[in-house]
DNA sequence: CCCATGTCCTGGTCGC
DNA sequence: TGCGACCAGGACATGG
């Protein structure tokens, strides 16, 4: 469920709750996630939240004397509730405020992460190989051909890459491929300059446009089964194959790259 | 049994 | 041959 819009919506959902709360108490139930959450998250108790921020897929709270780093995986939730709220099945972290509200993080799975570091996050492995957020000025005309040049990896396993651009996951790269008419199995060194840039817009207006709806997401969030559906009824191509193509009626084909499903057009995307 | 929105890590390949 | 960049696939855990 999170791609990058939803946990951006996510970011600007829980900001005004816990933004310049202190912590009152860190409650850890299971602490393996995909890395153990360290002992550490302990040193957050009395400080306050100086800011709420987002990189790639990582939320940060930033401290004055550190940061904490969430990362909701595949399955991950985060909600800002009631501190006395009963605990449900995969609540695995609590993060309680001086408001009494507490924010929990539900992950079945168990791919997210809770990490904590001190002083500069910055500086870790974790986010320093990343590439350029696709909703910023970094993210440039020119930028993807300069950077796909001899590169013979199929144009959607580029896009998906997070030292390439950061947020484009599984869905998104299928969306944008098909409105740009790029067959997700070009090689990314073949693509022109200008395809590439027209790729760029591309992505950053999917991205926006689900961001957009993400509210929905979040006011949903708190019913029974919580499978958000507000971005279902805008997919062009995932999870259509065999279906017909909203443009030209063509039968969508499917193909795997990388381990995950690709759907595209055959007319369409040439 | 199949599949699933993420991403780190490993080991192999390629090209200079 | 060496080295670094690149790339495919495995792994993680649970639920539908």
């Amino acid at each position: 469920m999170p791609e990058l819009p939803e946990v951006e919506v996510c970011r600007q959902g829980i900001k005004p709750h816990v933004m310049d709360q202190t912590v009152s108490k860190v409650i850890v139930r299971n602490a393996k996630l995909r890395w153990p959450i360290p002992e550490t998250v302990q040193h957050m108790v009395d400080h306050r939240v100086e800011s709420v921020d987002r990189r790639s897929k990582y939320l940060m709270l930033k401290f004055d004397h550190g940061t904490l780093l969430l990362h909701l995986g595949m399955s991950g939730t985060i909600r800002v509730i009631d501190a006395k709220t009963p605990v449900a099945k995969h609540d695995h972290f609590d993060l309680v405020l001086s408001n009494n509200k507490a924010l929990r993080l539900n992950d079945p799975r168990r791919f997210g992460a809770v990490l904590w570091f001190a002083n500069h996050v910055d500086e870790q492995g974790l986010l320093s190989k990343l590439g350029p957020e696709p909703l910023s000025e970094n993210f440039s005309y020119g930028y993807l051909y300069e950077k796909a040049k001899n590169r013979k990896v199929p144009i959607k396993t580029f896009l998906m890459n997070n030292h390439v651009v950061v947020g484009v996951g599984n869905i998104y790269a299928n969306e944008a491929l098909f409105k740009a008419g790029v067959r997700p199995t070009t090689l990314s060194g073949k693509i022109s300059k200008k395809k590439f840039d027209q790729l760029t817009d591309i992505i950053k207006e999917v991205l926006a446009a689900a961001i957009k709806q993400g509210g929905t997401t979040l006011k949903d969030f708190t019913q029974a089964d919580g499978r958000p559906g507000y971005f279902a009824q805008q997919l062009l191509v995932y999870g259509r194959a065999g279906e017909e193509c909203f443009n030209c009626k063509s039968i969508l084909e499917e193909v795997r790259q990388s381990n995950r499903s690709s759907v595209f057009c055959p007319t369409c995307q040439q």
